[in-house]
DNA sequence: GCCAACGTTGGC
DNA sequence: GCCAACGTTGGC
């Protein structure tokens, strides 16, 4: 049963040309319980990822990963040197997970946001309902809608 | 850079 | 366990 799911990334921290310069990437950083909580109990390997970018001058779905390791302790949040740092997480019983995703491809064109929120067949995207949320399920009737708006036929 | 919406924290 | 205060997110 495939599987999709929509990451959000700020580009000036992480970008999808980042990802595909990389091949593949620890999916570090979430610290929010309901997406870890996801990346724990429902993100599986061979998940088609539609990697978002937001906090930018154009927030768009821009490409497509794959999911490659499903969840495990994410090193950042021991590494006091991070940004993710987590003082109150311990070794012996992480608080964070991480995921890895393996580059797919880039949009033929993005899908904006705006284009997103103006579309009636994608008001219930998650993107739209819960926008804060970092990892969001993505339906497969909504699936094939963005695949086909970012001009994509990935092979399942 | 503003600010509304939302998530987290901690005193009680 | 409530909820006010505080911090963060992210579109605009």
């Amino acid at each position: 049963m495939a599987q999709y799911w929509l990451f959000k990334t700020e580009p000036d921290e992480y970008s999808i040309d980042d990802l595909k310069q990389e091949g593949q990437c620890a999916w570090e950083g979430i610290r929010n319980y309901q997406a870890r909580n996801r990346l724990r109990d429902e993100v599986s390997e061979g998940a088609l990822v539609f990697i978002h970018h937001s906090s930018c001058k154009t927030p768009a779905i821009v490409g497509l990963a794959r999911v490659i390791r499903n969840a495990y302790p994410d090193a950042s949040q021991f590494d006091t040197d991070s940004p993710y740092f987590d003082a109150k997480s311990e070794q012996e019983n992480p608080r964070w997970l991480a995921v890895d995703i393996a580059y797919a491809e880039h949009a033929k064109t993005a899908l904006t946001l705006k284009e997103i929120k103006n579309s009636k067949a994608l008001s219930s995207l998650e993107l739209v309902t819960h926008p804060r949320l970092s990892i969001q399920k993505v339906d497969r009737k909504h699936a094939e809608i963005l695949l086909k708006s970012i001009g994509v036929h990935p092979v399942t």
